[in-house]
DNA sequence: GTCGGAGGCTAATGCGCATTAGTCAGGGGA
DNA sequence: TCCCCTGACTAATGCGCATTAGCCTCCGAC
């Protein structure tokens, strides 16, 4: 057992009341000359000198909460994640995200405050659950498609700095910044028609409908702008129903590639892969393989899977740069999209000779 | 491109004052009605539903900057990584602690504060690069040994709140949690024991001596407890000088288990498995191996390594507990060592007859 | 001289809330 | 009758900061 005990004396932090003693001026001079004095005010730089060695002396670091009440601003963004920022299943994380935020936070001259809503705990001590919490930032960035909508539209309607992360079109208003899936996609399509494939499934989720509408359009998009045959299927249980039958019956129609798309399992990815190997084949020599987008985990050192990475610190660089477009300017026009790269990846080949 | 207008911040947003005027009441009773009261002031129901009514019917909610700057604390925890910005690679070693402040702070009602030691930066807007940044939030917790001693000294002087995550007794009255890593490797080193084990040897890199010496006292301490024999083996150059003939030495002598200190790279670890390999013998039929620690991510599907590993996100919770204590009682009573936990693994079995 | 500026600083105010001291009316007890 | 008490509220204050109006003093111009 330890024990630490905080000195009573100082509870508390310094503030400029102290530091104005300390350097024999007033409260209002460290302020002016702590907060860059942009009215313009004449000041001594002697006293100036004496005010930077005071609050050096005691350590003086502003209080966020007095400086957002008496300016409206306090140099923090948030970072709003409905479920948690560091989720123990590393995989799909936001992490990687994270960094390209902190990066660009930090480069901008912003302190970061990560605020967890947590799905479930009532919260101690009267804390609201509230996306109100966020308002002690300048602005706020959130994470992932569980925001509760509704908070988040008043939030929006009465000015609030906000900018989602992945496309969020149905709330008129919010800034977002999203992977541009569209033109990912298509870049596959048109990798796998340079190799010779000219017929091609997307397979999808049933119940993913929402998340996946950016990459079939670029997938029916790019093949019709090639003049491939083929299309999207739906599996509502892939490991069920992608079969080395499934495979074998694509194949006698003239599919020689298919294109998973990427969901939080993998389970499609996964389905084909099984099923290939079933059916007797292998990638890439007689069948090509995508995935659109990044493999988990378990799988990166398996065989290297065809598609496109999403470029996720430059999301979240990107997410950073809008919010700070929007808290000086008021406004921001910006392009949401941040293009993915492509993935040569070693499951994709020429198409077999027919 | 998009464009998102903000509309004149603080639009319309109620406060306690125009909710207060349109029930009939003073500002102070729609504070007390929509605080919860906890002073006991005699309020008539019908005027708390009037309040409430009010409230609802405007919208309103609170300002958490308001809030915070009169109760004097703004239940924010710092996080402070000396690395330049929760680096990907780095990302492997903190995360999982992260994981656990997340989740105990969120549990808690506190909010993360992201601090780090932007050594790069030269600091935007008058920000200084020091730690007194921190003094931000209510109170910080500090990650990794590269934290400025007489820094983060003179903030525990001071009184601030801080908590040090990882064994930090150099700093008197700074509180700490780490990993109870004397124990653990005595654990390890009777359950060699246990398999017959009567020689064993530790294996550390020279100047890793600080990070190693509760490995060290706790090897020592398991060795003498139970009549062992072996010591303590320093290399300079693991890689080097960790040979199959070092190794059958070391057998010739009487030692039949070999025990790794753990390090960012692990080089003990991986020299001894080449050695081993190297000497024509194979764990753990002949020889057995364990490490101190968590085997790097790449070895990891390898040959899982007899040892402990290290309970990050719980070292993380612990922190936050302990932090938070401070933050209530003003000190803090706790046990600063969080248990390991064996893992059994595959490189240790029993020893060979001799 | 006297007056208008600077130059160099400070007093005062308010942000939106929580909290601490009241205030005031209406009983009940002596 | 007076007093005190209790119930039901409100005025006033402060949290720590930024900002707005001053307030002095010194100096050159007239």
């Amino acid at each position: 057992m330890a024990e630490v005990r905080l000195a009573k004396a100082r509870r508390g932090r310094p503030r400029q009341a102290e530091v104005a003693r300390l350097a024999g001026v007033s409260q209002t001079t460290v302020s002016l000359v702590l907060s860059g004095n942009k009215q313009g005010i004449a000041l001594h730089p002697d006293t100036r000198a004496r005010v930077l060695q005071a609050a050096r002396q005691l350590g003086y670091a502003p209080d966020p909460a007095a400086q957002r009440l008496a300016a409206a601003r306090n140099d923090l963004l948030g970072v709003f994640s409905f479920t948690a920022t560091f989720p123990t299943d590393v995989a799909h994380s936001y992490y990687p995200i994270l960094v390209g935020v902190e990066q660009e936070a930090v480069a901008r001259g912003y302190d970061l405050v990560l605020f967890t809503g947590s799905s479930s705990a009532p919260a101690q001590g009267g804390r609201t659950d509230s996306l109100d919490r966020v308002r002690l930032a300048d602005g706020c960035l959130f994470l992932g498609r569980h925001v509760p909508a509704d908070e988040l539209r008043r939030l929006v309607e009465q000015g609030y700095p906000a900018v989602h992360i992945g496309r969020r079109d149905e709330l008129d208003g919010l800034a977002w910044v999203g992977a541009d899936y569209a033109e990912a996609t298509a870049e596959v399509v048109r990798r796998l028609a340079d190799l010779g494939h000219r017929g091609m499934a997307l397979v999808c989720e049933t119940d993913e409908a929402l998340a996946s509408t950016d990459r079939e359009r670029g997938f029916r998009g790019a093949l019709a702008q090639a003049g491939l045959s083929g299309g999207v299927v739906r599996a509502a249980d892939p490991a069920a129903e992608i079969t080395g039958d499934w495979v074998r019956a694509r194949l006698a129609a003239g599919i020689t590639a298919f294109v998973a798309e990427e969901t939080d399992t993998c389970a499609v990815w996964r389905a084909l892969l099984t099923a290939v190997e079933e059916a007797g084949l292998t990638a890439p020599a007689e069948v090509s393989l995508a995935l659109l987008g990044s493999p988990p985990a378990d799988l990166a050192h398996h065989l290297e899977p065809t598609g496109f990475d999403i470029p996720k610190a430059e999301l979240g660089a990107a997410a950073v740069r809008t919010l700070t477009a929007l808290l000086t300017a008021g406004e921001a026009d910006y392009s949401p999209l941040v293009p993915c790269e492509f993935r040569p990846g070693l499951t994709a080949g020429r198409a077999p000779a027919t």
